[in-house]
DNA sequence: AGAATAATTGACCAACCGGTCAGGCTCACG
DNA sequence: CGTGAGCCTGACCGGTTGGTCAATTATTCT
């Protein structure tokens, strides 16, 4: 049983840490992984590159720390859902928390996004383990809803990809979403009615 | 008015210039423009560095081409929406039509996603200026279609954003679909069947 | 055939890349 | 207030990058 040791990290060391990772995510989630030069995340955090490379091991090391602490937050409103509940009500709470990262942590989405784009050469063990895992059981959840008919017979794995790929398109193609739409729009209020009148019409039995 | 010149190329020109295209599609669409090399280029396409710049100002220029030579194929779906038709169907062809470009040219789609996502660099003009043009005359269409209660009230603007999201992410999040499907799954088949029936219930009146 | 033109390449360049290191600085703590 | 551990940096390194160029080879055209 490995004992979990805990760094105790001094007032300094937290204090840029957390600078190197916020410019990092500003510079990876836009450039990503290869694009991306040690440089730019030491000018977007404002320290020296030596010192970037002080805190951490590599740009890898950095790049890693980013994706595992996305992992979790990224994955948590799926783990929210709850089997108890009333389905739709479930669900909508599920689109509307996905909704709200992609608001709230637009670069964090632009990370992952780019991860996979690339071929999730970073996390593919994640893919087909953990999350597939996660998918299944949520899977299984809504599959028993629909077979007690609960919700309307959809293929539920569909379903799930239907919900990241509506939610997360309005932080990673925010650019193209803008410019379409122009200044006098707030494109997550508008997603939020659309998408919850969407899952409605959608799941209603 | 200014003429239009015809390069008249070569048929080696021809060639190497499609090679050299196809190859960078590869290195373009998995790495993005800054993580690209014309090192990788010229070694997936099958010729040596020099002579790809022979072909080539620059990996600028090849990046320019490709984008250019993609927007049209890409937005052609669109531009087929007949304000004359069938409300229903003529959504449904639409979705169609996307879901085949992801399938048939996911390499296109990934290429187009990696350029949106760092900002659109390249083609934040076209995005608003052609492309939001073109989504001003297909929001008027569905708005007239729905002012005639041929279609369910949505927002015409998400509405071409959610048909984006849902097609393209079977092309762009390729690997996490496939990690997560397993191997017994067709995710374009099931992605077809989803769409019809999701469209369908989304927009019958 | 042979001259003109197109195609191709090895060698090279300056700038940039990820990363190292010796040495100086600073700050908490006795 | 001293001292040692923690913090920071300029200078540097080998490898890679986008791009050039003179020289060579292949192709086309008369």
């Amino acid at each position: 049983m490995s004992e979990e040791e805990a760094p105790r990290l001094t007032r300094i060391q937290q204090k840029n840490r957390d600078l190197i990772l916020d410019g990092a995510l500003d510079v990876f989630s836009t450039h990503g992984f290869r694009g991306a030069t040690i440089d730019q995340i030491a000018e977007a955090s404002g320290l020296s590159k030596p010192n970037v490379l002080y805190y951490f091991a590599s740009k890898d090391d950095i790049y890693r720390t980013l994706l595992t602490a996305l992992l979790d937050v990224w994955l948590a409103p799926m783990r929210g859902l709850d089997p108890r509940g009333e389905p739709m009500a479930e669900i909508l709470t599920y689109v509307r928390a996905k909704l709200d990262l992609s608001r709230d942590y637009p670069r964090e989405s632009r990370l992952f996004a780019n991860e996979v784009l690339q071929g999730a050469p970073h996390l593919q063990p994640i893919l087909g383990g953990q999350l597939r895992d996660m998918v299944d059981e949520t899977v299984g959840i809504i599959g028993g809803w629909i077979g007690e008919g609960r919700l309307a017979p959809v293929d539920p794995h569909h379903l799930i990809f239907s919900i990241w790929a509506l939610t997360q398109h309005y932080a990673d193609f925010e650019v193209q979403v803008r410019a379409v739409l122009g200044e006098d729009h707030d494109p997550y209020a508008e997603a939020e009615l659309f998408l919850n009148n969407l899952y409605q019409r959608m799941l209603a039995v």
